[in-house]
DNA sequence: CTTGCCTCTGACGTCAACGTCAGGTTTTAG
DNA sequence: CTAAAACCTGACGTTGACGTCAGAGGCAAG
């Protein structure tokens, strides 16, 4: 039992292929991630990426920011708000932006579900 | 008066310009949404696209189901629902799916909200 | 007439998040 | 040991809704 590690039990790292199925996104996308800053791995002596098992909600979370419209580079400027807490001036703004941007989005699309309940409505009653 | 024109006043025909300014979009949108079976103009002659003013509203449309995720070909496919209020089986399936996947999308966006409230408050309350 | 704005066709450029292929190494299962 | 599966880098391809540029007319005003 060695003193200088944690009492953690020795988190088992991960290739890639298991992150991308738990994750469910492709192998390419991971690295993608990674390319753009969202996502870093150790490396295995031949080279293999190695992740912590939390990269799996990670890039979950990765993909429910891309579906809401946001940037790969306005996700790595957010990320240290996320893992941190921490956010300056400029990040706060940013925070607040994306809110706004998406809300809007909603209520955009909410706009086109009642255009589109209109039609749907009008073809029932005209079979 | 001619006899053989309808009783309403003769409609005003517009360019491109206009339609274009009056929608909020781009001289080379309106082009486009032609090109792509969106939009129909008669030509002055000399060749100049020429348009009824109902186009404004039609482009606004356009936009907005744009926005909700709909393709050109979706567009076009479900256009005489619109206009005719006519449908088969195969166009209400697909107002239904389009809706169905709309309607995944604002729960995806809520989703994304929320996780977003969540940093925005603790960043609040970690000044 | 000419200045300035609008329009035309045609065609290439853009952007983002990957897909896909080539050609090679590594790990795993039997 | 061997074959299959997984992984690597590098690079080009895809998709959709336009942007942008080139070169050539068209149209009202002064």
């Amino acid at each position: 039992m060695p003193v200088t590690e944690a009492a953690t039990p020795a988190e088992r790292l991960i290739r890639i292929g298991e992150v991308a199925r738990g994750a469910g996104v492709s192998v390419r996308a991971v690295r993608y991630y990674e390319q753009q800053g969202l996502l870093r791995a150790e490396r295995s002596p031949s080279g293999q990426r190695l992740y912590r098992q939390d990269a799996i909600p990670l890039v979950r979370f990765f993909q429910q920011m891309y579906a809401a419209g946001l940037t790969s580079r306005r996700i790595a400027e957010l990320l240290p708000c996320w893992d941190s807490g921490h956010t300056d001036a400029e990040q706060r703004a940013m925070l607040h932006a994306e809110r706004a941007r998406i809300q809007a989005k909603v209520d955009d699309l909410q706009a086109a579900l009642d255009r589109l309940d209109e039609v749907i409505a009008t073809t029932n009653t005209h079979p």
